[in-house]
RNA sequence: GCCUUUGUAGUUCAAUGGAUAGAACAACGGUUUCCUAAACCGUCGAUCCGGGUUCGAUUCCCGGCGGAGGUACCA
């Protein structure tokens, strides 16, 4: 970071007193170089060619010059490549970069203060009337990795989750539970809270199907029979009767809302997420209507003749978006605006991010237009955090057709899957109690997962295939855990052997190649935080601890660190291990991701 | 129809407008007297099509074609 640094300050400098020109620092491109090409940070220097006004090589071979003199510390060499300038940089320069982050802890990751901005990141988000699955597995993982990210860039960070404990689709499982539920309950039945629920869910849309099929037979058109049909009438009864708090809804509706509840806490404890503030629909939404009417007050919004209110955002290029229904009900919209307003009672929001899949684009786009209509003053630039659906091989999962990869079943298998690869080891470590054992079972199992999950864009939709299930080779979780424990166990032999690794290292240390390549990658953690951050992407870091971990591997097969001779060189290699292992916890532990001592 | 988004090896994923487009999995072939073989090395193999901007395009712009999502009383 300080090399570089001061390389384009150099650069800049450089093109005043050699063309007599000034350019901003910020159109010097510096980067690391190709791995086929001598040298380790690469100025391009196409940029300057108009200001040079000679060839791409001898603009190059200038600045090359320039540079070797003015910075003979750092600038070991120099080659030209057409229009590229390749820098080599001194071995000593290196150790020093080292030593600095060997002793650096943070190793660009920022805390926050107290007077840092506050951002409240949305995520989770569940419906009560169903258990968790593949795709608000996804969603979780990434806000809790996003909240990790923001708050290592320093921002305060709090973490909220609204439960979307009412309307029609809680109706459903509740009416359905009624009708064919005989009694049952999560004890009776050994069946987790959220489970059971789900599957009365399920139960409804079954009834409600052969329903719809009747009438149709009976003559009515499709959309006839939808509309008809008995049990949605009742469940749109038992809206409207629970909208006026009546008392036998209500006690059922919280007596079902406790079972699922219960059920999630497993899942999110499972999954190793959680949350500062938990917001419930049922609390907000008559917030949103309030704030709604206040709205058609202003003339912001305009009812029409059936009751229902509306806001015209045909000016903005959209449409008309309906905010209550004609029979005064709340909708999705409603129910955020509500939100917005409690949360924003509750906290001194600077940013809000909303983690929420891509199929709900539109919905925030109108959101933040309507909140800054509504007079919140960070309605206009909050982020919807938009990511990509989770698909099948063959398709969507749709829930009301069983159609999902269940989050618990998944974690489960996972866990059960690294169990089953640690037997089948060949290098097992005896001396593993079966306790540990299992605790790393799970560290690996949810590691893969995780991983699987995160080392993707997060806005691009992306494929699970549950029958090739998660690998446990190649650009995965427990590829990079491996090599931490690795890591680790060398540094615990090291330490074994009286080896400790002194706080300033030996400048007079050679350096391969391949070291300082490491070197490279290691100081690179600090940008990857920071772009992850300014991206809202947690998915480079992912690929950056791959990377690192790749390099590692071929660095570990070629140097026995503590059979190595030389002193320094082992001294130099330990340092850059413990780095390493450093970063790789670091960034691991960005992503909700553990890493192991040993496995 | 309209709006948004996406298109890279057989498959799953990478690549601030930079050099010969990287990995992994699958396939095939090698490596263990040595710090954990869940490892390492090698072979095979890709930018949907057509224009444009640029010294330079997988990336930016326009037009096709394909996938996904949304499209007003579901959330």
């Amino acid at each position: 970071m300080e090399i570089e640094k001061k390389i384009v300050l150099s650069v800049v400098e450089a093109i005043k007193n050699l063309y007599g020109q000034d350019v901003n620092e910020n159109t010097v491109q510096l980067q690391k170089t190709k791995k086929e090409f001598e040298g380790h940070l690469t100025l391009v220097v196409f940029p300057f060619l108009k200001i040079s006004k000679k060839k791409p090589e001898d603009t190059a071979q200038d600045l090359g010059n320039y540079l070797a003199e003015n910075l003979p510390q750092i600038i070991a060499n120099f080659n030209v490549i057409k229009g590229f300038l390749n820098l080599t940089i001194s071995s000593t320069c290196w150790i020093e970069v080292l030593t600095a982050m060997h002793q650096d802890n943070q190793l660009g990751i920022t805390t926050p203060t107290a007077d840092s901005p506050l951002v409240m990141i949305e995520y989770s988000s569940p419906n009560t009337n169903k258990p968790l699955h593949l795709g608000h597995v996804r969603n979780n993982l990434l806000g809790w990795a996003l909240a990790n990210v923001m708050e290592a860039n320093g921002n305060r960070v709090v973490k909220t989750n609204i439960v979307n404990d009412r309307g029609i689709h809680i109706c459903k499982s509740m009416l359905a539970w009624l009708k064919y539920g005989n009694g049952e309950t999560p004890e009776s039945t050994g069946i987790k809270g959220d489970h059971l629920i789900g599957n009365y869910y399920v139960a409804f849309d079954k009834h409600y199907k052969e329903q719809i099929k009747e009438l149709m037979a009976q003559g009515m058109s499709e959309d006839e029979a939808k509309n008809e049909a008995p049990l949605i009438k009742e469940a749109r009864e038992m809206l409207v009767k629970w909208e006026q708090g009546d008392s036998e809804v209500r006690a059922l509706w919280q007596q079902m809302n406790e079972w699922v509840y219960a059920g999630f806490d497993v899942t999110y404890k499972a999954m190793g997420v959680g949350f500062d503030k938990i917001y419930y629909e049922s609390d907000t939404y008559l917030e949103g209507k309030d704030k709604v009417l206040e709205g058609l007050e202003k003339g912001f919004f305009t009812r029409k003749e059936d009751g229902s209110v509306w806001a015209d955002l045909t000016q903005e290029g959209l449409d008309e978006k309906l905010l209550l229904r004609s029979d005064g009900t709340s909708v999705y919209m409603t129910q955020d605006i509500g939100t917005a307003k409690l949360r924003f009672q509750d906290y001194p929001i600077d940013k809000m991010i909303y983690v929420v899949g891509n199929e709900q684009n539109y919905h925030f786009q109108v959101l933040s237009i309507l909140l800054d209509k509504l007079g919140f003053e960070w309605g206009k630039d909050l982020v919807h955090f938009s990511y990509g659906m989770v698909e099948l091989p063959n398709g969507k999962m749709k829930s009301r057709e069983g159609t999902v990869v269940d989050a618990d079943d998944l974690v489960s298998e996972m866990i059960a899957t690294a169990k089953r690869m640690s037997e089948d080891k060949i290098n097992k470590l005896t001396d593993i109690s079966e306790e540990e054992a299992n605790e790393i079972a799970r560290i690996v199992g949810l590691g893969a997962l995780k991983y699987f999950i995160l080392k993707v864009d997060a806005r691009k939709n992306m494929l699970f295939n549950p029958e090739e299930s998660i690998d446990f080779n190649g650009n995965t979780g427990p590829f990079i855990q491996y090599t931490y424990a690795r890591i680790r166990s060398i540094l615990r032999k090291a330490t074994e052997a009286g080896l400790s690794i002194p706080e300033t290292l030996p400048t007079t240390a050679e350096l391969s190649e391949k070291e300082i390549g490491l070197i490279q990658m290691i100081a690179d953690f600090g940008l990857t935080v920071k772009q992850a951050g300014s991206d809202y992407n947690p998915s480079c870091i992912a690929n950056y601890c791959y990377e690192l971990v790749k390099e590692y591997n071929q660095f570990y097969h070629d140097f026995s660190i503590l059979r190595e001779e030389d002193k320094e060189k082992q001294l130099v290699r330990l340092a850059l291990s413990a780095c390493v292992s450093k970063v790789i916890r670091l960034g691991m532990g960005l992503l909700g991701i553990e890493v192991p001592e040993r496995m």
